[in-house]
DNA sequence: GGCATGATGGCCT
DNA sequence: GGCCATCATGCCA
């Protein structure tokens, strides 16, 4: 996967990275759950134009956004769209699939469909933390590939926010027993 | 199953 | 000072 990947809007990027496959040091799985966000969406935190804390969110596509939310998760984020629209991919959840043994660890959780269901859990499973903010998620120690096979994508409201709540830009794997809540939306 | 609550840190008004 | 793109736990039904 290359950086012009994402070098498109948030909406079109996550829906296209549903199936794809997200390692960190070679654990990880495949992500099934996305949320788009962009400078133009009271919802996000690039709504509000650059601050020290979201200036990933606009520079280069193809980096990644960590932050820390209610001071002990972190949120992992893929920018997109240059031209300094501020657009991210939020990634939500994976379905587990390298390295269960050490996610399992460091999650204290043996159950594989809670090991990544939701962006917090995700972040510890994989250790993903503010060290890897702004680095490129087509480098080491990321690794990215795009969806082998076709997956049936659904959308519908984004989760944990309170303003915008009917712009549409959850994406998930239909069915999917990995995601952080079942998906109520239409199939795309 | 649902709902309330606490942990805990940085950012914004 | 209040507000979060959260999670785990505990209580009640």
């Amino acid at each position: 996967m290359t950086p012009a990947f994402f070098d498109r809007p948030a909406e079109a990027v996550a829906r296209d990275l549903i199936g794809a496959v997200l390692t960190v040091d070679g654990v990880g799985g495949r992500i099934v759950e996305t949320e788009a966000y962009d400078g133009e969406d009271p919802a996000s935190h690039s709504y509000r134009g650059p601050t020290m804390r979201n200036a990933p969110m606009f520079g280069p596509p193809g980096r990644a956004y960590v932050y820390r939310i209610y001071g002990l998760h972190s949120c992992f984020n893929i920018v997109c769209d240059a031209a300094g629209s501020g657009s991210a991919v939020l990634i939500r959840a994976l379905q587990p699939m390298e390295g269960l043994d050490v996610m399992q660890a460091r999650r204290g959780v043996s159950a594989r469909a809670q090991l990544c269901s939701g962006p917090g859990k995700l972040c510890q499973a994989l250790a993903i933390d503010a060290r890897l903010n702004g680095a490129p998620v087509t480098a080491p120690p990321f690794r990215l590939g795009a969806a082998t096979e076709p997956v049936k994508v659904a959308h519908g409201r984004r989760i944990g926010i309170s303003v915008a709540v009917e712009t549409p830009w959850r994406f998930a794997e239909a069915g999917s027993p990995f995601l952080s809540r079942p998906m109520q939306g239409k199939i795309a």
